[in-house]
DNA sequence: CTCTATTGACCACAATTGTAATCGAATCTA
DNA sequence: TAGATTCGATTACAATTGTGGTCAATAGAG
């Protein structure tokens, strides 16, 4: 499978909230502030289809949207390969970096000690 | 300042790692399989002066390229970029994702642990 | 001084990405 | 039923990205 563009992951965003919809309802589910005309949705969305993100089950003379990829599957091979990339794979400098200068929310830190506390325990 | 592209991108942890290279010094240090042409990394490398990324030193008839933009910098930008787009800036999914599978080193783990530590104490 | 290797400048060109118009068929509305 | 709207399909087209050739100048080798 080929890869997800940016433009395109705005939709994937969209169709992993919302399986299912029509190329409409996905323009119209867009943020705010997205200025992209429908035309180019389709486009995209085709381009998705083509590229096997998407599952276009035809419903009518339309055809509704469902992710074949799941928004879990994507994140983690993303992750993997930005990290690889960026800094060989390890994890630390990344929390670093979002941590400079008050990134991080107290959930937030506290989701990550309790990833942490399950990892020493893995040992 | 645009954006480094993936391809370019090798030439700056090259030059991050050691600035003030010429092209051909650039070609010669890129990992064994990368099997880029001279020529190539010349036009990459003038892209990314074009875009801001390097500095060019003329030194005789050829050029010495230093990175203007950090190592640091570029990481901290990019990792929040990437953060924001898919997990909403937060930190903690990243790092369950790289940890699936046995993915973290043991000094990755401690790492992780100084920082939280760190963010917990900054409370 | 002549030949050759190296260098940056310039050009080429296909694939991908971002954005959208146009078109013909189907459907809805008046 | 005639016109408007909505769909997907097809086509367009510029910007970006990935890769590398050509060329003219110049520096170094004999």
């Amino acid at each position: 499978m080929r890869a997800i563009a940016k433009s395109e992951l705005d939709l994937m965003s969209v169709l992993w909230t919302h399986p299912g919809l029509a190329a409409s309802a996905v323009h119209a589910a867009l943020p705010t502030g997205d200025d992209r005309s429908l035309q180019t949705i389709k486009t995209l969305l085709s381009r998705l289809v083509d590229k096997g993100a998407l599952r276009a089950e035809r419903d009518g003379r339309r055809f509704l949207y469902h992710p074949t990829l799941t928004r879990d599957d994507y994140a983690a091979s993303a992750t993997r390969r930005f990290s690889e990339r960026l800094f060989g794979g390890r994890a630390a400098p990344i929390v670093a970096h979002l941590a400079e200068g008050d990134g991080l929310s107290d959930s937030d830190i506290a989701e990550l000690e309790a990833i942490i506390r399950e990892l020493k325990r893995r040992d």
